[in-house]
DNA sequence: TGATATAGGACTATTTTAGTCCTGTTTGGC
DNA sequence: GCCAAACAGGACTAAAATAGTCCTATATCA
């Protein structure tokens, strides 16, 4: 259902709260409580969210996570390719040429730019956005365009 | 990662592969012949596609499959809700207070944005651009606006 | 040096998804 | 009427992905 995991609904609840308070570090045993969250998921949450960048630990005494940068310059695709890795609906989403099927299927062109725009959709709402009370407000989208003989001239 | 089913993906070509050649009827076998995939799979897909209401089928003999309306006016959308169910990127993105989570989750409204803005993206894709050979033409997305204090006067 | 925290990875359990198969029903042709 | 072609429906198994837990090591601060 085009649904994101678990750990990565996790991770935007998590992000959020790091996000409304975020000049001190947070330990994950505080986000965990928080959030009303088993303290091991959200540990293995934040590793996650550690390799990927989005945010930056500290050790010890007095350490815990705080946001590598502003949450204006993190995106909801940010959070979801920390998690899950790279957003494609289908499996020929990235690779170029990797499905067996290709010859056959005769839809994965059109399916990859959906996929785009999907991207670009969620590259657009940032963690700032997310973690606010006040509704974002989303734009009605433009339809998608065919390409027709008339009016092809892009690969 | 947000990907599809591989029973949605298969749907979607098999869809094609009927839209192609509407006019006649398509039968299980044949389709999953052309296709090069399984023939029990192939049922199956069709059978969820038929309850889904987007194919209409024939018993017996020179029965088979046809499109239940033209590619024009079934969505992407309609064939990903008839194999995986409602489109909604968390679990609370259908129902509207059935997370016990709400209360502290923070993000759930704006998730919820997220999703209908993809669910409406996917509205606009039809069977017939997933079907042509030439690729359908995204529209490059306006930014997401956060409503602000300033010029938010709706829920 | 001891308490606090994260790092990293192994491991298990659970759930979802994929795929197969069987039995029943409908349809068309001989 | 009978037989073969085709779908309907559901049960079932197998495989894979996800979720969740735990252990040991390392870094930091007081």
């Amino acid at each position: 259902m085009l649904k994101l995991s678990k750990l990565t609904d996790y991770a935007a609840v998590i992000m959020a709260q790091i996000a409304r308070d975020p000049l001190r570090a947070h330990t994950a045993s505080e986000l965990a409580e928080t959030a009303n969250l088993p303290y091991p998921t959200v540990g293995k949450t934040l590793k996650m969210l550690a390799k990927g960048g989005l945010v930056v630990s500290r050790r010890g005494a007095q350490g815990g996570y705080v946001l590598s940068r502003s949450p204006d310059d993190i995106s909801a695709s940010d959070i979801i390719v920390a998690i899950e890795g790279p957003i494609g609906m289908t499996e020929c989403s990235h690779a170029d040429g990797e499905c067996d099927l290709m010859e056959v299927c005769g839809v994965a062109n059109n399916w990859q730019r959906v996929s785009l725009a999907i991207r670009t959709l969620l590259d657009g709402v940032t963690l700032a956005q997310l973690a606010q009370s006040s509704p974002i407000k989303l734009p009605v989208h433009p339809p998608i365009q065919s390409v027709t003989l008339s009016d092809a001239h892009e690969g």
